[in-house]
DNA sequence: TATGTGTTATACTTGAAATATAACACGCAA
DNA sequence: TTGCGTGTTATATTTCAAGTATAACACATA
């Protein structure tokens, strides 16, 4: 499959494939509808353990990028959407911030700090 | 002093000091020389152990936000400057893509990321 | 009936986070 | 000198998240 893990990262397994799947989704590799491993064929594939990556599809399912079904599997969403749509723009503004602040108080300029972002949305406006 | 920890949030304890002192410097509420509580008189007033707040002051050496002297304490750096530069800038960059990757697989529409990005900043370009 | 989904439960190991205590190295001031 | 206040280092302990291991369950469908 398309994921690629770092087992010496302290960033746990379970968040990689999260952050991964959410990848996917973004730059459309990943299409509505479309069905993800069964926990146990993920799970046997990078070698680790069933509970690990249900914990990443729960999570998943939770964000409202996933929903699952007993039968069917674990299946991308036809429209993401988080529960919590102010509440996640909040937190959402607020990680931009803690983001902001750091690189500020590192002295990177602003034009630099928003030449960046561009760069990383990969969208001109 | 001018700390807000949450003793129940799933962020460590030392890193929510990391970003407050991060958000201070970029606030200007700290200032270039100015020095931080020791590392006992910090963890006295917010209850936690010494340690604890020396692991903060630790990485914030490491990372340039501050320099520490032996008998003069902890001091916010004249000129914040992450050690390796370019490799900050990339890492930066792609901390900025996770978030956007994240919103536009939630259907955020670009020109609201960018809104919420300037309204995060705190700077109109 | 058998298989393949996700789900739940229990127990275990490992390592990070945080605490507790003590001692050390160093410079400065009384 | 002596004492104090810095950060630093060292050990040991507790707690909890991360990850593993195994087993069983509920459910739909082939």
């Amino acid at each position: 499959m398309f994921l690629s893990l770092d087992f010496e990262s302290e960033v746990p397994i379970y968040q990689q494939i999260r952050l991964q799947v959410i990848q996917g989704i973004a730059s459309r590799t990943l299409a509505p509808g479309e069905s993800l491993p069964s926990v146990r064929q993920l799970a046997s594939e990078i070698g680790v353990n069933l509970h690990t990556v249900n914990k990443a599809y729960q999570i998943l399912r939770d964000e409202g990028f996933v929903v699952i079904h007993r039968q069917r599997g674990v299946l991308i969403a036809e429209h993401p959407r988080p529960p919590d749509l102010a509440g996640y723009l909040d937190d959402l503004k607020s990680r931009f911030a803690q983001l902001v602040a750091e690189a500020k108080a590192l002295g990177i300029e602003p034009e630099q700090i928003r030449e960046l972002f561009d760069e990383a949305s990969g969208f001109r406006l």
